[in-house]
RNA sequence: GGCAAGGUAGCUCAGCUGGUUAGAGCGCAGCACUCAUAAUGCUGAGGUCGGGAGUUCAAGUCUCCCCCUUGCUACCA
């Protein structure tokens, strides 16, 4: 190639760390993938690349869920860890480095750096009132808070914002507000916490989001912030935390997404610490002020604003370099919904992995993926159809139907072209190419690619070479227009290795050649290759709608374990359900207490003598603890009337009266509103 | 509510600073081929470019209004 050669780039890329909460999803797998796919191209080009990533591991939601599981935080977070990376590894994703944001390393950089920013006068301090869960003794974030709408007196709405008419609101307007956590109505109290000064670094800001760090859209959007004033960032929270505990403040911790970018760094110090030699590799070589390396974060469009607002301000503040990208992408959807647990779109990534090859995902995700912010579909028809037909029925197809010419020749490639105007087209098409990979346009360079191997399959089946074998004397021609379909297929693959790592390996061993990027439009020549194999197989539309299938199941597991939490129907679930003729076949009625009295001898039991509107029933009722027999006389409840009667110990029963509640002192009967007689049918 | 992104053939998407009969792939129909993992090639049918108004010699492309989808909205991980 002609371009002038420069220095290897030092190049860090980082993927958003998830949250050591939960199973990774599609959603996370795409950004992942996107990441992957670009630190494999800059190595592919000889440029020094590392990938870092780790877990998330902080924060009350985590603290909570090792507690519901019956965890430390510390084995939970491990536990996650190990799922994550398992499902990294199985996705072809090559991370050089999976760390914790809960680790030494972690611990020692965010206190670091917190000190620095309190040092440059960049932290300050004041009491806020929030509320508070007094049975827990626990401070509620808002979306820890539940009650009612104070706009449109919706039930059961989270502390900010109202799913039902969009009203946002603080927890303190809510009606009736409860725990989301204990149940317990929430207090107000008031805790010292410490804020980040945002507001300081608005000139700043405003120049480095339109630096070219950031996409356009992303800029734009984060002008609304910046042009509202920004406000001081609250990065405190109150015991008990899982956390880092803040310098100088017992009781304090880091808010979890102050050391969550850190972990970027820490993760990276960590691989340092294993794998440098003496100074060869540091980790502060990549973050210092002056470092000429270069810094990309890949992240999803929901937290630009910590990567792109308090992120570099906070890196500017504790004398630290600025990411050289913010590389923004989109969401995915599935069948063009939302991938929503409710509706059972929600994908993990281990339902995609029982059931289908990790590059199929690789390239359908690569094939529609752009430098934009848009959200991306995952639409499951397309998906076969195109990993089918672009993959095996167009790239994999030419080597399939060439090799076999080569072999029987000696399986030598031929010396020269056969046609070099075609092969000019790969040639030109290399540049760009490049460019495509370099700026995230993945789904411009895969069209680039197919063009190509659609050209190719067509002058392929315009030379017929399968023709020309029939004739005598055409070995040498048959031979050259053979060799020039491995040779495109080679080329084809080198671009296509950062998305197909695996197909590309196999397809290494079939040429007998290691994939060069800068050497794909060079045709190998007098080469020696290897017998073709398959090297890849179609997908079965019976795999997709196995996957499906799991992912509902999961989904289904899911919610049976997170329902358990709280409330009475996850102690006792839902009965089976009945038709109508077995409800039918319960008679209850309205019942007078005609009277009430204690049993004689019994612990839990009251006589009652229930009026039927003409005839009586002696019924023993468990509700002592509860009830008084004064509280009852003369009294409506509703009872079963024609339960058959029992034999008790100091009666017969001939009858039940329905009533509510745990037991004890937490037992209510039914009462009919005003109006309801003895003896009416309940319906 | 505010803000952002998007709404182009059955599906997934291209269409740069406005300029000839709006494109690709898949799917579909027909034909050809049989080397190839029922792969490939050729031909064709399919779109009033979300709706309406406007600017212009000319609008998918610019302006305004409306409708729909998605996302974000800081003491939320």
């Amino acid at each position: 190639m002609s371009q002038t050669r420069t220095q290897p780039r030092n190049i860090l890329v980082t993927s958003a760390l998830p949250y050591a909460n939960g199973s990774l999803h599609l959603g996370h797998i795409l950004e992942y993938i996107q990441t992957d796919i670009w630190a494999r191209f800059q190595r592919a080009q000889g440029n020094h690349c590392l990938y870092m990533c780790a877990d998330d591991a902080h924060g009350t939601a985590i603290m909570l869920k090792a507690e519901q599981l019956g965890l430390t935080p510390e084995q939970h977070i491990a536990n996650m860890q190990s799922e994550h990376e398992r499902d990294f590894n199985d996705f072809l994703i090559g991370v050089d480095n999976y760390h914790s944001t809960h680790s030494d390393e972690n611990r020692e950089l965010s206190a670091m750096i917190y000190k620095r920013l309190r040092e440059n006068g960049h932290i300050a301090s004041r009491t806020i009132t929030q509320a508070f869960d007094p049975e827990k003794e626990l401070f509620l974030a808002d979306r820890y808070i539940k009650g009612t709408c104070p706009k449109c007196k919706t039930e059961d709405q989270y502390g900010d914002n109202c799913e039902a008419c969009g009203a946002t609101y603080s927890p303190t307007e809510l009606i009736n507000p409860v725990s989301a956590i204990s149940g317990a109505t929430p207090v107000e109290k008031e805790s010292e916490h410490f804020f980040f000064t945002l507001p300081a670094f608005t000139d700043f800001l405003k120049q480095w989001t339109r630096s070219g760090t950031l996409q356009s859209e992303v800029a734009n959007k984060l002008s609304e912030w910046l042009d509202d004033g920004l406000q001081e960032w609250d990065i405190s929270r109150d015991a008990p935390y899982f956390g880092f505990e803040i310098p100088d403040a017992p009781g304090k911790y880091f808010y979890v997404w102050l050391d969550a970018p850190i972990g970027y760094m820490a993760s990276l110090k960590n691989y340092c610490d294993k794998n440098g030699d003496g100074d060869s590799l540091n980790w502060l070589d990549y973050w210092k002020k002056d470092s000429t390396a270069e810094v990309y974060h890949f992240i999803g469009k929901d937290i630009v604003n910590f990567h792109a607002l308090f992120w570099p301000a906070m890196l500017d503040s504790a004398d630290f370099r600025t990411p050289t990208k913010v590389c923004v992408h989109g969401f995915l959807t599935v069948n063009g919904k939302k991938m929503s647990k409710s509706r059972g779109t929600f994908i993990n990534a281990r339902n995609y992995l029982d059931h289908l090859n990790p590059e199929y995902l690789r390239y359908y995700f690569a094939a529609k993926l752009t430098g934009g912010v848009d959200d991306l579909d995952l639409n499951l028809d397309d998906f076969i159809a195109k990993v089918n037909s672009d993959l095996v029925g167009k790239v994999v197809n030419i080597a399939s139907r060439t090799a076999k010419f080569v072999s029987k020749s000696g399986g030598v490639l031929a010396a020269d072209l056969a046609d070099e105007q075609l092969w000019n087209q790969f040639v030109e098409a290399a540049p760009r190419i490049t460019d495509f990979c370099e700026a995230r346009e993945y789904s411009r360079a895969i069209r680039e690619i197919m063009a190509l191997a659609d050209a190719a399959n067509a002058w392929i089946a315009e030379k017929a070479p399968w023709s020309l074998a029939k004739e005598e004397g055409k070995e040498q021609e048959v031979l050259a227009i053979c060799s020039q379909g491995v040779n495109m297929f080679r080329a084809l693959m080198t671009w296509l290795a950062p998305v197909l790592p695996e197909t590309a390996k196999k397809a290494e061993e079939f040429l007998g050649v290691t994939l060069d990027w800068n050497a794909a439009t060079t045709p190998l020549a007098g080469h020696t290759i290897n017998k073709f194999k398959p090297l890849m197989q179609r997908i079965e539309k019976t795999q997709v709608e196995a996957m499906q299938e799991a992912a509902k199941e999961s989904l289904a597991q899911l919610q049976a374990e997170t329902k358990t939490v709280t409330g009475p129907l996850a102690d006792d679930p839902l009965a089976e359900q009945i038709q109508f003729d077995d409800f039918a076949k319960v008679d209850l009625r309205i019942a007078l207490i005609a009277n009430a009295e204690h049993v004689e001898g019994a612990g839990k039991l009251l006589r009652l003598t229930l009026d039927l509107g003409g005839e009586t029933r002696n019924v023993f009722a468990g509700i002592k603890s509860a009830y008084s027999p004064e509280d009852l006389i003369g009294k409506h409840t509703v009872m079963v009337a024609n339960l058959a009667p029992r034999k008790m110990r100091f009666g017969v029963s001939e009858g039940m009266v329905l009533a509510a509640g745990p037991g004890g002192k937490d037992i209510w009967i039914l009462e009919p509103h005003q109006g309801a007689q003895p003896g009416m049918r309940v319906m």
